[in-house]
DNA sequence: TTTTGAGTTGTTCGA
DNA sequence: GTCGAACAACTCAAA
């Protein structure tokens, strides 16, 4: 069992499957390809494999190199005829599991993916003439009426298959809450208020379990199986999870959206790539705007490795439509520093704020910074939490005026239009 | 094939 | 201060 993105054992149909095909060995490969992928998911995955490791009583095999190269040689130690994953459908794993596939192959052995991620395997859900949905809504009706698959038994009595690890990983904080714990505190005290709570950056009101989704720590289906589609806050939050498996069906079918715009229209709009604009981008990764809320989501996420949610959008909106950057550099900045960057959630979401993307954002919708933090932010309480310095003279001036900044983003967007 | 209704997350302006 | 309309036009999905 090759474990990538599924750290889990409970719920897990490959691993299922695996057992009932006989001895199991559990193995994570670190890939150097993912070496930078920050320091926040670094220690997060971490403590993934160190928990995972004591579910396995210690068996759990880790080495670090090329998949290719590491999947193949252990198998042909262990003399496995199959070679067990959770199907993967981003680009880079993709491309390197069919590597992987070739390579087994050619040792007559084979890999065999099993489940997703997601509620529903990208690629599934399907308008009646057998195509692909590219508008959120009726992707999300049609996902439901697929209906929530039930979670699955972890496997009991597994005959784990020992075999030398490189070092392992540093073992989790004990003290850190599970995923399945978080998510029954989270039932209890957040989720019926989840529809009007969601978007108060001050306020616990979200799950918090983005970080231990990207990782398959739980599998989005436990957490559906919880939900009441009586209570507004459950379904509220079930969208948002229809959301996961929209943008990871985007992603599958649109490798290339990954970095590059999907409406390609939006490669002609004229965006700030010069020294000043570099200038302007390192501002705004530092937190000093001078623009309260934008700068508290920023020192949120260097702090935390996590931002919420409305803030992800108006520091997005403050990227795109005042600052005039691309999106790849705020979207390659999340990725970063993000506990729970995730390639398909992130780089769509960046894509939403953009326009450039699947049901994006009219081109006239241009977040006001100020506005926004008095709606979401009304008693100060976050922006406050997160600037120490707010009402002080060390606070900067903003670096823009919105006003001026609006006008000229709608004037960008009025270029490319018709074409 | 044609038609119709709809489309995550907002802002501004003028009555 | 409040409230509703305008802000484009297009594409998608489904009847």
């Amino acid at each position: 069992m090759w474990f990538r993105r599924d750290l889990r054992l409970s719920d897990h149909p490959a691993l299922a499957e695996a057992c009932g095909a006989g001895a199991v060995l559990p193995l994570f490969v670190l890939d150097p390809t993912f070496a930078d992928c920050g320091a926040p998911r670094a220690q997060m995955l971490r403590a993934c494999l160190g928990r995972l490791n004591a579910a396995t009583g210690g068996a759990l095999v880790v080495r670090s190199g090329d998949p290719v190269d590491i999947v193949p040689a252990l198998a042909a130690t262990v003399d496995a005829s199959t070679v067990f994953v959770t199907k993967d459908f981003a680009p880079y794993g993709r491309a390197r599991d069919a590597r992987v596939a070739d390579a087994l192959r050619a040792g007559g052995r084979r890999l065999r993916g099993v489940g997703s991620n997601y509620v529903a395997e990208p690629g599934t859900v399907l308008k009646d003439d057998g195509t692909s949905y590219s508008v959120f809504t009726p992707f999300s009706r049609r996902w439901l009426s697929h209906g929530i698959p039930a979670p699955i038994a972890p496997p009991t009595a597994v005959d784990w298959i020992e075999a030398p690890s490189d070092p392992h990983p540093i073992a989790p904080d004990s003290a850190a809450l599970t995923a399945v714990e978080r998510w029954d505190e989270f039932r209890r005290a957040g989720l019926a208020d989840y529809a009007t709570q969601r978007d108060l950056p001050a306020v616990d009101g979200t799950s918090r379990l983005s970080a231990a989704l990207k990782f398959g720590v739980v599998h989005p289906r436990q957490l559906l199986a919880d939900v009441d589609e009586s209570i507004d806050g459950h379904r509220v939050f079930r969208s948002e999870l229809a959301w996961r498996d929209f943008y990871a069906d985007v992603l599958s079918r649109f490798p290339r959206s990954a970095w590059e715009n999907l409406d390609q229209r939006f490669d002609r709009l004229h965006v700030d790539t010069d020294a000043a604009a570099h200038a302007r981008f390192e501002v705004w990764c530092r937190g000093a705007t001078g623009f309260p809320i934008v700068d508290a989501g920023m020192r949120q996420l260097a702090a935390t490795g996590w931002m919420h949610n409305r803030v992800r959008m108006i520091t997005a909106s403050f990227l795109v439509k005042d600052l005039h950057l691309p999106w790849q550099w705020g979207a390659r900045f999340f990725m970063q520093h993000l506990v729970d960057g995730d390639l398909a959630s992130n780089n769509h979401g960046w894509q939403w704020a953009a326009g450039s993307g699947t049901d994006a954002a009219p081109f006239f919708r241009v977040f006001n910074p100020t506005a926004q933090q008095e709606r979401w932010d009304p008693t100060g309480e976050y922006m406050h939490r997160w600037i120490p310095e707010l009402d002080t003279s060390e606070y900067p001036a903003p670096m823009v005026d919105h006003k001026v900044e609006r006008a000229e983003a709608l004037a960008r967007y009025e270029a490319i239009k018709r074409h």
